[in-house]
RNA sequence: GGUUCGGUAGCUCAGUUGGAUAGAGCAACAGCCUUCUAAGCUGUGGGUCUUGGGUUCGAAUCCCAACCGAAUCACCA
């Protein structure tokens, strides 16, 4: 990372200037300097010892002497082995430090002009959330947000899959076991009880197998010859031809579900700008399909299946009809991703989906290529691990399925018993207090959620439930109500910071430094697509702000200058905390 | 078997375009609250960066191979 850009050139100016040659990119080599060298911009001497011809101390030794005279805002520069650790005038981090205590959002970065689409959640309509799609939700949530500060206009938008055999399957098991249940008559959250009957098909079909089993079929073979499974793909087959009793019952089911999934929706903080229904977009897919077909792009088999070949690309044959003329989940993607560039040209699409679905997606790309979409080119799968859990893979079959609503609730209340433990809250209402516990126990599972690698794999152990301290949200929130809590007791005093141009000791110019990289880390972040990114960042800027809280005095500061200027100092800090947690989804208490 | 992605401390994770002595947190141990909030701070211990080659002044990072793990390759979504 180039520390300073401007500075950087001018510094790669003044070496070209003594060498008398132009320097390629990689002979010319800054970086930060580490913090426990003295300096503030390091120039990596190695690839110049060809052109200078002398060892690496004496070339660094040259060139600090040379570039110092040039005097580029310049105080001081040593020589550690082949590192020329230049150190940067007080005056150019103080007017660092004043752009951006004045920069009413710091970190944002000016429009793109660009348009990016984010798809995220995409939730199927027969069971209840999971801890899968907490982390489908934050990212996608979080990704959004952090285009949007990088200057790009973005539509957030859900995909539900409210059509298929599996909301079938729940449809059926209802008809069958539920005797007119509601989530009224039964006080479940809707999700919840077409989740439940979900449950109950799988069993009856894994009955239905073991009584075929034992009759001597084999295994797979019996799993296709349950009537239970026919029943329900003779549902599907009747809802695609519109017959008015199953479209009705699986409106009714489907409402179900979209209250609660609201209901969690609200409570994780998150939202979309628009939502696509597959069961209106798998028509478009279908006609999509029959295009190409007449374009020769795919091929009909005898039994009437449509499908892509791609065994040129590398790949195996796809199919995108099956042969009862039902579509399958490409064909309702075509159909999806075809409308989307209708209603929003975008520059990028991005699909925030895990990456057990990695083959899908490649071949979605090249199926919409083949097509003749260009726009194919612009897809995005951002594509993260999957949430195991320490026995392993999460399976709803054996009931080790975490839900998401079961875990906020105990994040909520594991926030709410740390803090009455800690008993640092007695005059505040029990209102606030509610509200507290709620942006604490977010806080800590969003944090601990979106500060891994999104394409990592990552473990979850309810056992030991998410930490309150450490790297955590918790920690940073508890900092961001310390500053608060400072600068409260600064107006009571009648002290309105004003910045000062008063000496940086070492400790603020770090901040400062690390305050200046902030908007260039939300770029990187950007480019990487990955929160985690300033995630990682606000936890050091917090913990830099608790090391310096312990070394310095702040209010108790006699001399009025340097009091101003550390607490315009935890200001600015404050302010990017604010502005990174709010990336995250994260909201910082101003007291707790 | 093909493709894709991972392997860093006991555990969970960082680690900038290849740079200086590989970092945090948790857990363990020892300290610090009459002070601007102790959800904090300081210290101790803990590493063959899976392994073996290669590239070069220099590799956790790039290349090749092997090993381990995950996902996927369905007329499921």
């Amino acid at each position: 990372m180039n520390p300073e850009k401007l500075i950087t050139l001018k510094l790669k100016e003044a070496v070209e200037a003594l060498y008398g040659e132009k320097l390629q990119d990689n002979f010319f080599q800054t970086q930060a300097t580490r913090k426990e060298f003295e300096g503030d911009i390091t120039i990596v001497v190695f690839p110049l010892l060809k052109i200078s011809k002398k060892s690496p101390e004496a070339t660094a030794q040259e060139l600090g002497e040379y570039i110092s005279s040039k005097s580029i805002e310049i105080k001081a520069f040593n020589v550690v082995k082949g590192f020329l650790n230049i150190s940067l005038s007080d005056d150019y981090w103080l007017n660092k430090f004043k752009v951006i205590s004045d920069s009413a959002d710091w970190g944002q970065h000016p429009a793109s002009g660009r348009t990016v689409m984010v798809e995220y959640s995409s939730p199927n309509t027969n069971k209840p959330l999971h801890l899968g799609h907490i982390r489908n939700n934050l990212l996608g949530w979080s990704v959004a947000t952090l285009l949007e500060a990088n200057g790009h206009k973005v539509v957030k938008v859900n995909l539900v899959n409210d059509r298929g055999i599996h909301i079938c399957k729940s449809m059926l098991a209802w008809q069958k076991m539920a005797n007119g249940e509601t989530p009224q008559s039964s006080g479940m959250k809707g999700d919840h009880l077409v989740g439940k009957y979900y449950v109950i098909f799988n069993e009856m079909l894994k009955k239905e197998i073991e009584l075929l089993a034992a009759s001597g079929v084999d295994k797979e073979e019996a799993e296709k010859q349950t009537a239970i499974l026919k029943e329900a793909q003779d549902m599907l087959v009747r809802w695609e031809k519109g017959d008015k009793e199953t479209v009705d019952l699986w409106k009714t089911m489907n409402s179900w579900v979209y209250e609660g999934f609201d209901k969690t929706y609200d409570r994780l903080g998150v939202s979309f700008d628009k939502t696509y229904y597959e069961s209106q977009t798998y028509l478009l897919g279908k006609s999509l399909v029959q295009e190409g077909l007449k374009k020769g792009v795919f091929t009909e088999k005898e039994n009437g299946s449509v499908w892509c070949d791609l065994t040129e690309d590398g790949l195996d044959e796809k199919l995108l009809l099956r042969s009862d003329g039902t579509s399958v989940y490409m064909t309702q993607d075509l159909g999806t991703a075809h409308q989307r560039f209708a209603e929003y040209p975008f520059n990028e699409l991005i699909y925030v989906v895990g990456n057990e679905q990695n083959y899908h997606f490649q071949v979605l790309k090249l199926i919409l290529k083949k097509l003749g979409f260009d726009w194919s080119d612009t897809i995005y799968h951002l594509s993260y691990g999957m949430v195991e859990l320490p026995e392993g893979k999460m399976k709803s079959r054996e009931g080790t399925v975490v839900d998401a609503d079961d875990l906020i609730e105990d994040m909520v209340n594991t926030a709410r018993e740390t803090s009455l433990e800690l008993g640092k809250l007695e005059n505040m209402s029990s209102d606030e207090q509610n509200k507290l516990f709620e942006m604490l126990g977010l806080g800590a599972l969003k944090y601990f959620i979106l500060k891994v690698d999104p394409k990592k794999t990552m473990l979850f152990d309810p056992k030991e439930s998410i930490d309150f301290n450490g790297n955590t949200g918790p920690f940073i929130q508890y900092t961001h109500a310390r500053i608060k809590s400072i600068l409260r007791k600064a107006g009571e005093q009648g002290i309105i910071p004003l910045f000062q141009s008063a000496e940086l000791n070492s400790k603020e110019r770090d901040i400062i430094k690390l305050m200046n990289n902030f908007p260039e880390k939300i770029a990187e972040a950007g480019e990487a697509h990955s929160p985690a990114v300033v995630a990682n960042y606000a936890y050091e800027l917090a913990k830099e702000f608790n090391h310096y809280y312990h070394e310095v005095s702040i209010l108790r500061e006699e001399n009025s200058e340097i009091r101003n200027q550390r607490l315009v100092l935890i200001q600015s800090i404050a302010k990017i905390l604010s502005k990174a947690m709010g990336i995250l989804g994260i909201t910082l208490p101003e007291r707790m």
